[in-house]
DNA sequence: AAAGTCAAGGTCAAAGAAAGTCAAAGTCAA
DNA sequence: TTGACTTTGACTTTCTTTGACCTTGACTTT
């Protein structure tokens, strides 16, 4: 196996856990006795953003490299969504559908926490049923929409 | 962790309180055993006036250094806007107070979006007057409340 | 007052610490 | 044997740390 597939192995271990993971260029080179700029190769050939990763750094004292894997598709599985939505949604499903986004990535946990909010049983406690759920599931699709 | 982030921590730490702190320059540089000037250092590339801080400060005896965050703090600016609003508020005023907390950076855009989205005349387009001004006033303040 | 003293903070440039770039050389499968 | 992918290392850029020296202001002395 390749030193860069051998990178790319313990980078993607490294993300496993929450999708995050800052290390020291120099460092890693150095456990992994390989030059530093190797590191620099396997991620501009395998975390590139059109294969789901951002990637920040930093130089200087104290510098790091931090890789995040985002959800390519996220305008996809939000459409999806809305497709999926139909003209009614209680308060139940609709925080299942938005978790699910959550979860996938497709959308943050600001926006998660927005959209809780606005469907929230308390936001509409003044509707009586049926147009309750019927302003939920219109509120729920508009906002999805508002995201790209 | 760098010494820089380091003191920019405890600089941090000390401007939550109330958005403003005063040090003493030689006081806190021997505490984290560094030079003095690497407090100016700190000052100069991370609480600058683009990021929100005026410094004054003063020579000669009984000196300091005072570093005020300008920026009124994101949630102050929110629920003062919370609390303003009635039990009822229409699309335009809603919008107002929105672009209003956007443009003093109390929110960011996609929170602005999901705001106007979730608000929206085609998200309550179901509901008669006066409930619409009603619940729009309702789900503004959750949502305003949910970004802590 | 005017001058002197000393205790702050300010400035700046050099050295140090990371990460970035790029091109040359190496490998390997088709 | 060629072309894509890897590996390497010299050189660059950016950010941090340090220290020598400068300026300011309150207080003291003359």
């Amino acid at each position: 196996m390749s030193l860069s597939n051998d990178i790319a192995r313990i980078l993607m271990e490294m993300l496993e856990n929450n999708g995050t993971t800052e290390i020291q260029r120099n460092e890693l080179a150095q456990s992994l006795g390989c030059v530093p700029s190797q590191i620099n190769y396997v991620i501009s050939s395998r975390f590139t953003p059109e294969q789901g990763y951002i990637v920040e750094s930093r130089r200087g004292g104290g510098g790091y490299i931090k890789i995040t894997r985002v959800q390519l598709d996220s305008p996809s599985l939000i459409m999806h969504t809305v497709n999926h939505i139909g003209d009614a949604i209680d308060y139940a499903a609709c925080r299942i559908n938005i978790m699910n986004l959550l979860h996938s990535g497709a959308i943050n946990t600001p926006s998660a926490k927005l959209l809780l909010a606005a469907t929230g049983e308390n936001s509409l406690k003044n509707l009586p049923q049926p147009a309750r759920d019927r302003v939920r599931a219109s509120i729920l699709k508009q906002m999805l929409i508002s995201i790209e």
